[in-house]
RNA sequence: CGGGGUGUGGCCCAGCUUGGUAGGGCGCUUGAUUUGGGAUCAAGAGGUCGCAAGUUCAAAUCUUGUCACCCCGACCA
């Protein structure tokens, strides 16, 4: 190539090279966000805010068939409140941000920014909860929640981040456990229909588990780097809040009863998960079902006589069918265009030229395979539609068959030792149960463990760790 | 909080050892020719070299202080 040293988009990192610079480069230079003058908190840039719109919809669109119900609750907790559930304060307050004045004067009680907003649904929950008639409450809140970490990286942790959190109140232990249950699968579900990312369906062990549970379920993804990340949670919190905030209902024998809760949530982090399963050297790649764009129409010499017009009428065709489209009419050069769709993830593009018009037909190039071929302009919208929904398709495929092939069983200590030290990914193994093994796996391999999954294997009868006998099959793996 | 590194037009960097008052590439602006994988030519705009003090006739360059950011640890759903 004559004009090498040229390039207009900026190659990005080869991600065996350097996956850390790979996912910064493919952020920034997708414009999905930016550095923020407050430390450690991020400019979501259109493009990225574009992606949680779609996300939004979808999940909302779900939760509201399990018949729930959006709302919202302050940005502020004061510090009683925060207090009240022991677990809860303990998990939460080495990463809480304060606020200790409000306009000149210092306030009476020093409140806090919400790290979740357990407390403030407990509370309300506590005032407006009076008769088995009341439950169950199914509520949930789209908001940001600040916590104060000391490393960051753009969607993966900052200081402030976006979010859904469900919180939900029933009558029963039996109904929150099925409600627990019942949002981690549509979690899970929502990731892998949607996203095109296959997940990990499980339990968190007794130390993962969030501050104030008494079971938390998870969904883990594996990146394309093999660190897991942990994508969506459930919690099932029994009646503990319910005790310490005084959350009863008189059930039909007129007996005062705790209620049962639960909490759910998926935040902005699930745009780092789409970006490191589906991300190439190219760029981002993303799922048609959650593209702000699927389809972006490239003109070729277009100052010619009807190849803009055409370009314009086919995007209309496409608008009307329901697909999501673009015409990039800007005056840099094809090749150009086509190097940022494809940075930018683009699933489909489509390309028009003189020599469409004169066949009657389009160039259409996929970005998951980066597959060429020619269609017809008759029906195209059909062809499309079948396109995409392929790419779809062979998007989970691809992820699946990575997942599959970065899962290794483990029997014995060392056995685990040298697969994480060679290789990427998930260990499965046996576990006895006990924080001790636990500890001492994380001490020996650097890997925690990521959940018990619901679908148990038999790998051996015996903890990889101790010996004893073992009690649950567990993923192991180094997490982000 | 420890250990290391970097601050020079919008972006990436050279220059610093051996002081002489700033340079390249990309981008940007204007015009022309171009357009099926990252265009070409021509002209042009843009910087008190992170900040402060010191040494000197003279500091991007040397000294001291300071601030910011990055990486590795530690910490963290």
């Amino acid at each position: 190539m004559a004009n090498e040293n040229k390039k207009l988009v900026e190659d990005i990192t080869p991600m065996e090279v350097d996956f850390a610079q790979w996912y910064t480069d493919i952020v920034r230079k997708a414009e999905l966000s930016d550095y923020s003058c407050v430390k450690g908190c991020m400019v979501i840039q259109p493009a990225g805010y574009a992606l949680w719109e779609n996300i939004q919809r979808e999940l909302d669109r779900r939760f509201k068939e399990t018949g729930v119900e959006n709302c919202y609750m302050p940005v502020f907790i004061p510090e009683s409140l925060l207090q009240k559930e022991k677990d809860h304060v303990e998990g939460f307050a080495p990463e809480v941000a304060w606020v200790t004045e409000g306009g000149m004067e210092p306030l009476t009680e020093k409140i806090c920014v919400r790290p979740t907003s357990e407390t403030l649904f407990c509370d309300y929950y506590s005032r407006s909860i009076h008769s088995y008639r009341d439950l169950p409450k199914l509520y949930n809140q789209w908001c940001s929640v600040v916590r104060w970490e000391k490393t960051t990286r753009p969607f993966l942790r900052s200081r402030e981040f976006l979010w859904q959190e469900g919180h939900t109140a029933h009558a029963t232990a039996e109904e929150a456990k099925e409600r627990t249950e019942q949002m981690l699968n549509l979690y899970a579900d929502f990731c892998e229909e949607v996203l095109a990312i296959p997940v990990v369906r499980g339990q968190k062990t007794e130390k993962e588990r969030f501050a104030g549970a008494i079971a938390t379920y998870t969904i883990e993804a594996l990146m394309h780097d093999g660190k897991a990340l942990q994508s969506g949670t459930s919690h099932n919190f029994g009646d503990g809040f319910a005790r310490a905030f005084n959350i009863q209902y008189s059930d039909k024998n007129n007996q005062l009863q705790y209620v049962h809760q639960t909490s759910w949530g998926v935040s902005t982090r699930i745009i780092g998960a789409i970006i490191m399963v589906h991300g190439d050297d190219d760029g981002l790649r993303l799922p048609p079902r959650i593209a702000p764009t699927q389809v972006i129409i490239v003109p070729i010499q277009q100052k010619k006589e009807g190849v803009l017009e055409k370009a314009y009428a086919l995007r209309d065709e496409l608008l009307e069918k329901g697909f999501r489209v673009k015409v990039d009419d800007g005056d840099k050069s094809p090749g150009w265009k086509f190097a940022d769709c494809e940075m930018r993830g683009i699933p489909l593009r489509i390309e028009v030229g003189p020599r469409d018009l004169e066949n009657g037909q389009a160039v259409l190039v996929r970005r998951d395979t980066r597959e060429k071929t020619t269609a017809s302009l008759e029906g195209i919208g059909e062809t499309i539609g079948k396109l995409l929904e392929d790419i779809q398709h062979n998007m989970y495929d691809m992820a699946k068959k990575h997942l599959e092939a970065h899962t290794f069983p483990a029997t014995n200590i060392e056995e685990m030792e040298k697969i994480l030290d060679e290789q990427t990914g998930f260990v499965k193994a046996m576990w006895c149960g006990c924080r001790e093994c636990e500890d001492a796996i994380k001490e020996k391999t650097g890997a925690t463990s990521r959940c018990i999954p619901f679908a148990q294997e038999h790998i051996s009868d015996v903890c990889v760790n101790c010996g004893k006998p073992a009690t649950k099959m567990v993923y192991w793996g180094r997490a982000y």
